[in-house]
DNA sequence: AACAACGCCAACCGCAGAATG
DNA sequence: CCATTCTGCGGTTGGCGTTGT
Protein backbone atom coordinates (compact mmCIF):
# COMPACT_ATOMS: atom_id res chain seq x y z
CA UNK A 1 0.00 0.00 0.00
CA UNK A 2 1.26 3.60 -0.72
CA UNK A 3 1.56 6.04 1.93
CA UNK A 4 -1.07 8.78 1.39
CA UNK A 5 0.74 12.13 0.38
CA UNK A 6 0.45 13.42 3.87
CA UNK A 7 -1.01 12.47 7.39
CA UNK A 8 -4.00 14.53 8.01
CA UNK A 9 -2.26 15.34 11.76
CA UNK A 10 -1.24 19.03 12.41
CA UNK A 11 -1.70 20.22 8.66
CA UNK A 12 -4.46 23.07 7.49
CA UNK A 13 -7.60 22.29 5.41
CA UNK A 14 -10.09 24.85 3.87
CA UNK A 15 -9.11 27.92 2.48
CA UNK A 16 -5.74 29.37 2.24
CA UNK A 17 -5.10 32.37 4.02
CA UNK A 18 -3.78 35.65 2.69
CA UNK A 19 -0.58 35.07 5.10
CA UNK A 20 -0.19 31.51 3.94
CA UNK A 21 -0.90 32.42 0.04
CA UNK A 22 2.49 35.01 0.66
CA UNK A 23 4.49 32.56 1.88
CA UNK A 24 3.93 30.14 -0.68
CA UNK A 25 4.29 32.96 -3.31
CA UNK A 26 7.61 33.80 -1.39
CA UNK A 27 8.74 30.35 -1.47
CA UNK A 28 8.04 29.70 -5.06
CA UNK A 29 9.80 33.08 -6.31
CA UNK A 30 13.38 32.11 -4.47
CA UNK A 31 13.29 28.33 -5.72
CA UNK A 32 10.65 27.80 -8.39
CA UNK A 33 8.42 25.29 -8.52
CA UNK A 34 8.75 21.60 -8.65
CA UNK A 35 9.25 18.92 -5.38
CA UNK A 36 6.08 19.74 -3.97
CA UNK A 37 6.24 17.41 -1.23
CA UNK A 38 9.28 19.01 0.61
CA UNK A 39 7.59 23.08 -0.24
CA UNK A 40 5.21 22.95 2.90
CA UNK A 41 8.17 22.40 5.12
CA UNK A 42 10.62 24.28 3.66
CA UNK A 43 8.31 27.37 3.14
CA UNK A 44 6.72 26.59 6.66
CA UNK A 45 3.48 25.92 5.53
CA UNK A 46 1.07 23.16 7.52
CA UNK A 47 0.46 21.89 4.24
CA UNK A 48 0.14 19.04 2.25
CA UNK A 49 2.41 19.70 -0.63
CA UNK A 50 -1.05 18.66 -3.09
CA UNK A 51 -2.68 21.37 -1.70
CA UNK A 52 0.34 23.86 -2.31
CA UNK A 53 0.59 22.67 -5.97
CA UNK A 54 -2.92 22.92 -6.54
CA UNK A 55 -2.92 26.92 -4.61
CA UNK A 56 -0.23 27.72 -6.92
CA UNK A 57 -1.20 26.02 -10.10
CA UNK A 58 -5.40 27.19 -10.16
CA UNK A 59 -4.29 30.80 -7.87
CA UNK A 60 -1.30 31.96 -7.30
CA UNK A 61 0.85 31.88 -10.68
CA UNK A 62 1.68 34.86 -12.31
CA UNK A 63 -0.13 34.20 -15.59
CA UNK A 64 -3.45 33.37 -14.25
CA UNK A 65 -6.09 34.79 -15.60
CA UNK A 66 -8.92 35.47 -13.36
CA UNK A 67 -12.75 36.55 -14.33
CA UNK A 68 -15.34 35.65 -16.56
CA UNK A 69 -14.92 33.80 -19.62
CA UNK A 70 -15.52 35.62 -23.10
CA UNK A 71 -17.60 34.20 -25.52
CA UNK A 72 -14.88 32.98 -28.04
CA UNK A 73 -13.63 31.35 -24.67
CA UNK A 74 -16.77 29.32 -23.90
CA UNK A 75 -16.64 28.80 -27.70
CA UNK A 76 -13.14 27.07 -27.81
CA UNK A 77 -13.79 25.24 -24.80
CA UNK A 78 -17.45 23.53 -26.30
CA UNK A 79 -15.22 22.55 -29.56
CA UNK A 80 -12.62 21.12 -27.93
CA UNK A 81 -14.68 19.17 -25.43
CA UNK A 82 -16.73 17.36 -28.30
CA UNK A 83 -13.43 16.47 -29.63
CA UNK A 84 -11.46 15.46 -26.26
CA UNK A 85 -14.24 14.83 -23.66
CA UNK A 86 -13.30 15.61 -20.25
CA UNK A 87 -10.19 16.20 -20.56
CA UNK A 88 -9.68 19.11 -18.70
CA UNK A 89 -5.87 19.53 -19.15
CA UNK A 90 -5.67 19.63 -23.04
CA UNK A 91 -8.63 21.62 -23.30
CA UNK A 92 -6.79 24.02 -20.58
CA UNK A 93 -3.81 24.26 -22.34
CA UNK A 94 -5.15 25.73 -25.62
CA UNK A 95 -7.03 28.32 -23.43
CA UNK A 96 -3.75 30.47 -22.38
CA UNK A 97 -3.98 31.34 -18.62
CA UNK A 98 -7.04 29.40 -17.95
CA UNK A 99 -6.46 26.31 -15.44
CA UNK A 100 -7.84 22.92 -15.84
CA UNK A 101 -10.10 23.20 -12.60
CA UNK A 102 -11.41 26.85 -13.84
CA UNK A 103 -12.36 25.31 -16.96
CA UNK A 104 -14.02 21.89 -15.45
CA UNK A 105 -16.07 24.26 -12.97
CA UNK A 106 -17.32 26.16 -15.82
CA UNK A 107 -17.76 23.07 -18.05
CA UNK A 108 -20.32 21.90 -15.20
CA UNK A 109 -21.75 24.91 -14.34
CA UNK A 110 -22.28 26.99 -17.26
CA UNK A 111 -21.65 25.31 -20.60
CA UNK A 112 -23.53 21.94 -19.41
CA UNK A 113 -26.56 23.63 -18.85
CA UNK A 114 -26.25 25.66 -22.15
CA UNK A 115 -25.28 22.91 -24.29
CA UNK A 116 -28.94 20.98 -22.14
CA UNK A 117 -31.18 23.99 -23.23
CA UNK A 118 -30.50 23.35 -27.05
CA UNK A 119 -31.15 20.08 -27.01
CA UNK A 120 -27.40 19.24 -26.92
CA UNK A 121 -26.28 16.28 -24.50
CA UNK A 122 -22.71 17.25 -23.14
CA UNK A 123 -21.38 14.17 -22.95
CA UNK A 124 -21.34 13.39 -26.52
CA UNK A 125 -22.36 16.61 -28.33
CA UNK A 126 -24.96 14.42 -29.98
CA UNK A 127 -28.48 15.76 -30.47
CA UNK A 128 -30.36 14.24 -27.62
CA UNK A 129 -33.48 11.42 -28.65
CA UNK A 130 -36.90 12.58 -27.49
CA UNK A 131 -36.05 16.06 -26.01
CA UNK A 132 -37.12 18.89 -28.32
CA UNK A 133 -34.57 21.13 -30.20
CA UNK A 134 -36.96 23.86 -30.85
CA UNK A 135 -38.68 25.49 -27.67
CA UNK A 136 -42.32 26.20 -28.01
CA UNK A 137 -42.40 29.90 -27.91
CA UNK A 138 -45.80 29.59 -26.68
CA UNK A 139 -45.11 27.27 -23.95
CA UNK A 140 -42.51 26.42 -21.11
CA UNK A 141 -42.83 22.67 -21.74
CA UNK A 142 -39.44 20.65 -23.32
CA UNK A 143 -41.65 18.51 -25.48
CA UNK A 144 -42.28 20.04 -28.26
CA UNK A 145 -41.74 18.54 -31.81
CA UNK A 146 -38.44 18.97 -33.02
CA UNK A 147 -38.95 18.60 -37.06
CA UNK A 148 -39.16 22.30 -37.91
CA UNK A 149 -36.49 24.27 -38.62
CA UNK A 150 -34.83 26.35 -35.96
CA UNK A 151 -32.28 29.73 -36.72
CA UNK A 152 -30.59 29.28 -33.24
CA UNK A 153 -29.53 25.50 -33.42
CA UNK A 154 -28.40 26.03 -36.90
CA UNK A 155 -26.47 28.74 -35.68
CA UNK A 156 -25.32 26.89 -32.84
CA UNK A 157 -23.74 23.88 -35.18
CA UNK A 158 -21.95 26.54 -37.51
CA UNK A 159 -20.46 27.69 -34.07
CA UNK A 160 -19.34 24.77 -32.71
CA UNK A 161 -18.71 22.23 -34.95
CA UNK A 162 -18.72 23.10 -38.83
CA UNK A 163 -16.67 25.98 -37.30
CA UNK A 164 -13.96 23.75 -36.48
CA UNK A 165 -13.22 22.24 -39.71
CA UNK A 166 -10.18 23.45 -40.59
CA UNK A 167 -10.65 23.13 -44.23
CA UNK A 168 -12.78 25.79 -44.51
CA UNK A 169 -12.63 29.35 -43.93
CA UNK A 170 -13.58 30.43 -40.51
CA UNK A 171 -16.36 32.89 -41.20
CA UNK A 172 -17.52 32.92 -37.46
CA UNK A 173 -14.68 34.88 -36.15
CA UNK A 174 -13.42 32.18 -33.54
CA UNK A 175 -10.00 31.63 -32.77
CA UNK A 176 -8.20 28.97 -35.46
CA UNK A 177 -8.25 26.08 -33.14
CA UNK A 178 -5.12 25.21 -34.71
CA UNK A 179 -5.93 21.63 -35.39
CA UNK A 180 -2.04 20.41 -35.85
CA UNK A 181 -3.34 17.31 -33.23
CA UNK A 182 -5.78 15.83 -35.59
CA UNK A 183 -6.61 14.02 -38.68
CA UNK A 184 -3.13 12.87 -38.43
CA UNK A 185 -2.13 9.01 -38.54
CA UNK A 186 -0.61 8.06 -35.17
CA UNK A 187 3.38 7.80 -34.66
CA UNK A 188 4.66 4.74 -33.68
CA UNK A 189 3.82 4.23 -29.80
CA UNK A 190 0.96 6.49 -30.19
CA UNK A 191 -2.23 5.13 -29.28
CA UNK A 192 -4.52 7.52 -30.38
CA UNK A 193 -6.27 8.97 -33.65
CA UNK A 194 -8.27 11.38 -34.37
CA UNK A 195 -10.51 12.07 -37.53
CA UNK A 196 -13.60 14.34 -38.64
CA UNK A 197 -15.87 12.46 -40.39
CA UNK A 198 -19.48 13.87 -41.60
CA UNK A 199 -23.03 12.28 -40.87
CA UNK A 200 -24.85 11.39 -43.96
CA UNK A 201 -28.07 12.79 -42.81
CA UNK A 202 -27.14 16.31 -41.81
CA UNK A 203 -23.96 16.54 -43.39
CA UNK A 204 -22.70 17.72 -39.90
CA UNK A 205 -19.27 17.15 -38.98
CA UNK A 206 -18.04 14.50 -35.95
CA UNK A 207 -14.54 14.48 -34.72
CA UNK A 208 -13.61 11.12 -33.87
CA UNK A 209 -11.13 10.36 -31.49
CA UNK A 210 -9.94 6.80 -31.33
CA UNK A 211 -7.75 4.87 -28.75
C1' DA B 1 -36.98 39.39 8.02
C1' DA B 2 -36.13 34.56 8.09
C1' DC B 3 -35.47 30.48 6.03
C1' DA B 4 -34.77 27.19 2.19
C1' DA B 5 -33.08 26.09 -2.19
C1' DC B 6 -29.88 26.73 -5.58
C1' DG B 7 -25.50 27.76 -7.99
C1' DC B 8 -20.73 28.66 -8.14
C1' DC B 9 -16.14 27.64 -7.28
C1' DA B 10 -12.05 26.58 -4.33
C1' DA B 11 -10.25 22.72 -2.45
C1' DC B 12 -9.98 17.81 -1.38
C1' DC B 13 -9.65 12.88 -2.61
C1' DG B 14 -8.32 8.80 -4.95
C1' DC B 15 -6.21 6.95 -8.74
C1' DA B 16 -2.89 6.23 -12.64
C1' DG B 17 1.29 6.88 -14.78
C1' DA B 18 5.99 8.62 -14.61
C1' DA B 19 10.20 8.85 -12.26
C1' DT B 20 13.59 7.06 -9.27
C1' DG B 21 16.53 3.94 -6.62
C1' DC C 1 12.66 -5.75 -13.47
C1' DC C 2 10.40 -4.40 -9.11
C1' DA C 3 9.02 -1.55 -5.34
C1' DT C 4 8.42 2.90 -3.83
C1' DT C 5 7.71 7.77 -4.29
C1' DC C 6 6.13 11.77 -6.68
C1' DT C 7 3.26 14.33 -9.73
C1' DG C 8 -0.73 15.40 -12.29
C1' DC C 9 -5.44 14.50 -13.51
C1' DG C 10 -10.48 14.15 -13.17
C1' DG C 11 -14.37 13.47 -10.07
C1' DT C 12 -16.49 15.08 -6.08
C1' DT C 13 -17.48 17.77 -1.98
C1' DG C 14 -18.40 21.59 1.09
C1' DG C 15 -18.69 26.45 2.08
C1' DC C 16 -20.48 30.64 0.88
C1' DG C 17 -23.12 33.99 -1.64
C1' DT C 18 -27.39 34.76 -4.13
C1' DT C 19 -32.11 34.17 -5.22
C1' DG C 20 -36.73 32.70 -4.29
C1' DT C 21 -40.62 31.98 -1.08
Amino acid sequence: MRNPCCDNKGTNKGAWSKEEDQKLMDYIRVHGEGCWRSIPKAAGLLRCGKSCRLRWINYLRPDVKRGNFKEDEADLIIRLHALLGNRWSLIAGRLPGRTDNEVKNYWNSHLRKKLKSMGIDPDNHRVMQNVSLYPSRSSNSAAVSSDAGNDDFDHYWQLHYAGSRSSEANSSGLPDLNLDLTIRIPRPGENELLMESVDVNTAKPTLLLFR
